[in-house]
DNA sequence: GCCAGCC
DNA sequence: GGCTGGCAACGCGTG
DNA sequence: CACGCG
C-alpha cells in the first residue's frame, strides 16, 4: 500500500507521520492480525489529524478499491462493512487518515457469534490513571468467580479496557445479559461506582461501560492508535504489566514497536483461553 | 481524503 | 472551478 | 412527538 501524502502530520505532539503511522502498524502486524483478522472494522478518521475534527466512519465507501473485503450484513440498512483480511486493510483506512480503529466482535465467517466480552472502565474527568488502573485490578477476581479468562489493556485515552474471551457459540443478547450481571456484582462488591453512561458522576466514579456488549456495538482494537496529539496505543498487556502502568502515555506509536520486541504478544494465547458464557447451563 | 451537491 | 457538508445510528431522556 | 446526546 503507497499512501499519498506520507509526510502528512496527523499527531501535533511530536509531529508523527501518516508515513510514521503507517510504519508502526507493519511492526505490529503479526499480533494485530492474530486478534483482528476476520472482524468486522470501523474507523475515526481525522484529515486534519488530532487536532482537527474527527467522523466515526462505518460503511466501506464505493471508491475503495476491489480487493478490500467487505460484508453485507443488512440487519437494519443494507451496509457494506469493511472486513480486516490483511494488513493493507489497515494501511488503506490509515491512507485515508483512519487513527482509530473499533472492532465488531463477530467473526467471519459466519458473523454471527460473539468471541469476547468486554468492559470498558471510563473513569470522570481528571482522576489519575493509577485509580482506574486499581479499580480494574480490583473487579479482576469479581470477573474471574464467573469462570472468565480476563485480558486487559489500556484503552489509549483515559481508560482501562478488560476483554473476556469466549468460545464463539453465543449471540451479542445473550453475551450482553452475561455481562449486565457481572456488572451488577461488580456493583455489589464496588459501590459508588455505575453502570449508567448518563448518571451523573463524581470524581471517584467510575463508568464500567457494559454496552459495548449490545449488537454491532465496537470496541477500541487491540494495538489501535488513539486520536490524542501524543499518538497512544491501546496495547494488550500481561496483568502484571498493566499493574505497573502509571499513564496511558507509556504507549505510543514511537514506544511499542521496542516495547513488542522485547516482550512479544502479551494477548497471543487469547483464543486458547475461550470459555463458555457463564449463563449457559443447558447447551 | 474523497465525493456529491451547489453556487 | 471552488466551496461545503457528509462520512454512525442505539436507546433513552428531555422540551 | 421530535430531537439531543452519551
Amino acid at each position: 500500500m503507497e499512501l499519498t501524502h506520507p509526510d502528512k502530520v496527523l499527531f501535533e505532539d511530536g509531529r508523527v507521520t501518516k508515513g510514521e503511522l503507517a510504519a508502526f502498524f507493519e511492526a505490529v502486524r503479526e499480533p494485530l492480525l492474530r486478534f483482528a483478522r476476520g472482524h468486522v472494522v470501523f474507523v475515526k478518521r481525522y484529515p486534519e489529524g488530532t487536532g482537527g475534527k474527527g467522523f466515526f466512519q462505518k460503511n466501506l465507501p464505493e471508491y475503495a478499491p476491489e480487493w478490500m473485503k467487505a460484508v453485507d450484513l443488512g440487519k437494519w440498512k443494507k451496509a457494506r462493512y469493511t472486513i480486516v483480511e490483511e494488513l493493507d486493510t489497515i494501511l488503506w483506512w490509515v491512507n485515508q487518515d483512519a487513527i482509530e480503529f473499533h472492532l465488531v466482535p463477530l467473526r467471519a465467517p459466519d458473523f454471527k457469534y460473539v468471541r469476547y466480552m468486554v468492559f470498558d472502565l471510563d473513569p470522570p474527568e481528571g482522576m489519575p490513571f493509577a485509580e482506574v488502573r486499581d479499580f480494574a485490578l480490583a473487579i479482576r477476581p469479581v470477573i474471574e468467580s464467573f469462570g472468565y479468562a480476563t485480558c486487559v489493556k489500556p484503552s489509549g485515552k483515559r481508560g482501562a479496557h478488560i476483554y473476556c474471551p469466549l468460545e464463539p457459540r453465543w449471540t451479542a443478547e445473550e453475551v450482553f445479559a452475561a455481562a449486565k450481571e457481572v456488572g451488577e456484582a461488580i456493583l455489589e462488591r464496588f459501590p459508588g461506582h455505575t453502570l449508567d453512561p448518563r448518571a451523573e458522576r463524581g470524581p471517584h466514579s467510575i463508568l464500567v461501560d457494559i454496552l459495548r456488549n449490545h449488537p454491532f456495538q465496537s470496541a477500541v482494537m487491540p494495538w489501535s492508535t488513539r486520536a490524542v496529539p501524543e499518538a497512544t496505543v491501546s496495547l494488550p498487556l500481561t496483568w502484571e504489566s498493566f499493574g505497573k502502568m502509571e499513564s496511558p502515555k507509556e504507549f505510543t506509536v514511537r514506544t511499542v514497536p521496542s516495547w513488542y520486541a522485547r516482550h512479544g504478544d502479551a494477548w497471543a494465547d487469547f483464543a486458547e483461553k475461550a470459555g463458555p458464557l457463564h449463563t449457559s447451563g443447558k447447551r
